[in-house]
DNA sequence: AATGAATGAGTTTTCATTCAT
DNA sequence: AATGAATGAAAACTCATTCAT
């Protein structure tokens, strides 16, 4: 009963067919949600017939877990570099951009993760209470210690990413609602967003005067 | 085929049946998306059987209406209130303090919508084009004003709106990750949040030295 | 999220419903075996649409399990009349035909049995292992017994037991074969089956002379 | 489009494949049912591709098909060799016990034509009709021939011939009750029936005192 | 107003079979 | 001969909605 996206020497096709796949579900999940997405869809979305979809996927769930899976690998590599031997402002600030511009590229993947963190994370909670914890414990470490040593101003780690999350990927997000707003200056939302992100975090992180 | 909701005047129970309605539909609709919601949920989590909660309503299309109709005067409320007339930290600030109350009071509100923007807002795109749109360009324009005569720092008020938006919701929409995240402290994230957000827009608001 | 069939006080169409469909299932599932047998077919049976069906049973399991549990009862009654203060010879004897009785009187519900039985039983294995095995260990002990005073012939209860089963069943089970064999006097089976099972086992259970 | 399967000269490695494809497809259909297997199934048991399987079968029903008709065969062997001329007490007692031998060595095969049977025997009707019935008749003259020469007991043959089929076969076909039953026993059912089935038409048999 | 009953239109999935190589 | 790929037809189940009372 071995699946063919199982195995592991994969052939082309199956390669091929398999990223068409993940393509598809890409944009129908991020666009639907979970729930409000239909195998039809993705299969229709991928130019495939639904039974030739699941000759490569045991079923939605699996479609979905694998997406979410490999995503959050590319989700988290931003933070991966930030770097401690940096400069502490720098490396920040390079960690904003890297997501902003993350949400420019990927605003799917954004929205993605976004719908299922929404909806209680139910099927990543997994890889939120482990490999994502653990990295932001860890990088948190390293913000407190720039912090301790003066380095930057003395702000609370976590909620400084957990701001820098939430303006950067609000532009993936909440992009329907920020395009209305914006109106024909709507399409370089990226030029402003990064030039007054950068300007807010680095009146936030600059170390007050001595 | 006279139908409750329609009707002018509402007798009292029908008022309390359509409150209690609304009120479930919020849980459900919050927890599982317009699509992932199903009528039978609503109508258990209300204490109603399902051709009774349809008696009351036209279909799941008119309660989820219904439901954001009613939500996005409340959400809008704090902006509203900014006064042009008042002192323009303060203001912002205490924008930012009653966005952030509002994710702690009401989480599932704030899901509701983020759900529906993350998804297009294909129900909302209206109000958000009509109502949300004139609010937020007026107030921007306070914020202009504020900028220029030099009362605070020069910042693109658009994007400053969304960065209120972002980080405050974000504690509510994305609170499945942030619980994780805080670990044991979860449950205080929001005086933690509050501290760390008033720092980080006082800073950004505070006008350049002459 | 009550169900119909689950609920304590049923109305009257509940209870027609539910044996109307379990009459149909036994038809149907003792014609063409659980896999066998399509949900289609119970319901067209049945005279309900599809889901009106699924509306009293929650799946094609539930009805199958349910079928399966009401008759094992009805099935094991023969066996529980057996007395042992009454005439060993005749008390068997009597139970030969009963169980003939429902050979003839009920042969779908061999079948059904038949049907699960020879598939492993998966979905009865804890009944038989339960009340079954229980019942047939008393009465067994209470055949040994019997053999022991020398009311009947010395013989292993359990296979005598089961040679009763086998012999009797069998006109339902195989009735097909039966009936093309007997030919013109297939529709008498029973008579002569009776008499010549009653020689058979008094023979089988005539104690040795002294 | 000539297939393997209905060419007369065969390689081996047809041959070979053909006997593979046969003997997976026992273990499945007996132990599923024919509706309750599926062709993937007995592809995974014969270590074939399920194209590959399909090219020596022209489908499904062709596989069982072939299973039972070769079947019909070896399952018929034992009756044949009962020998008019031979003792006929020895001769029934014989038959009984080759027929108890094979439902020990060959349950699955017995489970197979019981599963037929009792669906109905839609696919092997015309064999039973036939072959099956006509070798039935001929040994049943035989019986009865010895029946009124005196030398045996007053039986009808035909009863006498589902008996023998009934009690042994019971123990292949039912073997998931018998086992349970039974219990730590079960392993040897085979000597406990062999001993009480003798004893049970031994004394079936033996004809009246003159 | 309220509810038990019913259903049509999906939606996921399975599976025998065929296609292409 | 053999297999990876593809598919149409069915089957199980779901769900918004309607019917009847």
């Amino acid at each position: 009963m071995a699946r063919a996206a199982a195995s592991k020497s994969q052939t082309r096709i199956q390669r091929e067919k398999t990223e068409q796949i993940l393509a598809a579900a890409l944009v129908v999940f991020s666009k639907y949600g979970f729930r409000g997405s239909t195998i039809d869809q993705i299969a229709n979305e991928a130019g495939l017939s639904k039974p030739n979809l699941l000759y490569y996927f045991d079923g939605k769930d699996e479609i979905h877990a694998r997406l979410l899976a490999r995503m959050l690998d590319t989700w988290l590599a931003p933070l991966r570099t930030l770097d401690e031997t940096g400069d502490p402002v720098e490396e920040i600030l390079g960690y904003v951009t890297r997501k902003l511009e993350m949400a420019r590229d990927y605003p799917r993947e954004s929205r993605l993760f976004a719908n299922e963190i929404l909806q209680g994370a139910p099927r990543v909670i997994d890889q939120i209470k482990g490999p994502l914890k653990n990295l932001v414990d860890e990088k948190a470490e390293v913000i407190r210690h720039w912090a301790a040593e003066g380095k930057i101003a003395d702000v609370d780690p976590y909620h400084l990413i957990f701001s820098i999350w939430a303006t950067t990927q609000h532009y993936a997000d909440f992009n329907a609602q920020v395009s209305v707003i914006l109106g024909p200056r709507a399409d370089d939302w990226f030029d402003g967003a990064r030039s007054y992100l950068t300007k807010l975090f680095i009146c936030a992180l600059r170390p007050a005067k001595a």
